[in-house]
DNA sequence: CTATAAATAGAAATCATTTCTATTTACATT
DNA sequence: AATGTAAATAGAAATGATTTCTATTTATAG
């Protein structure tokens, strides 16, 4: 907690009991939230935080890296703590439960070099989606 | 044409004018088109066109196989002719001007047989998107 | 030609996200 | 500790892409 503190005090954002809050509950919760479901969690420990609030805090802690955004094919927002910064994050989506895993391996370079030779165009970022049925969704369909 | 038409009868949608008005105007224009943009471009060729029949058209033809549907980063949907089915369709959007190109190559054996193993789960569908500059933002930019 | 299921238009609803503005708060500075 | 100020916030309202609903029209099989 003391280290995000630390990223905010560097990005010259206040700290606010709401983005304490909200840093406090994806410390918790080590998964996926959506911000209407952030809003209920708090709200069920007695914080009221309006959801433009937490859109904004969201955006903010993605900015300063300490969150990851996940644009879910169900066109809903998720984030959830960036463990390790500056990697890339790639992502599993399981396609029954809409689990979300990270996916650090990537082996990406010869793509990127040979996209920006044949459109000659330069790469910045790429993202990785991958989908599928996680270990749980396997097992139940094979009962 | 004759080509799609047919996929359609075999998906035993039936042949309609606004089905027509939709392929066509695909195969003239070889880009990425919104749902909007084509009420717009059908109603200049005098062709009235509900909104919600062209997003269930898109649909159509996208389950079809004859259109690539992309979810773009302003999340709104966008589809193109899809040139060879059966292929992945990757994407190289241009963070200046939002311009899309497919990008046929793709070495995903490797990552994918690594997730099955990590997260022992099924892996059905992957997509890859790179952002990056396109050759003419690359190009102005250096001016 | 007719019957019928599919396709369509248009209005209305949905709903995640964003914008706006008045009020409150964190915290740097006294 | 008190104060001033910019930043943060709530809540209401707006936005806007997409979806739903339903009455009407149409493609096409027989
Ligand atoms: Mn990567
Ligand atoms: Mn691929
Ligand atoms: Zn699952
Ligand atoms: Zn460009």
């Amino acid at each position: 907690m003391e280290k995000y503190l630390a990223v905010l005090k560097e990005y010259h954002f206040k700290i606010t009991p709401r983005r304490k809050a909200v840093l406090e509950l994806f410390l918790r919760q080590k998964r996926y939230l959506g911000p209407y479901e952030i809003k209920q969690m708090l709200g069920k420990a007695s914080l009221e935080v309006g959801l433009p609030s937490i859109y904004r805090i969201l955006e903010e802690l993605e900015g300063a890296g300490i969150l990851i955004k996940i644009e879910h094919s169900s066109r809903r927002l998720y984030y959830s703590l960036c463990r390790k910064p500056h990697i890339d994050h790639h992502h599993f989506v399981c396609s029954k439960c809409n689990r979300v895993e990270e996916v650090e391996f990537c082996n990406f370079s010869e793509i990127s070099s040979f996209i920006e030779e044949k459109l000659n165009a330069k790469v910045q970022h790429h993202s990785l989606r991958i989908e599928g049925l996680c270990s749980q969704c396997r097992r139940k369909k094979s009962l």
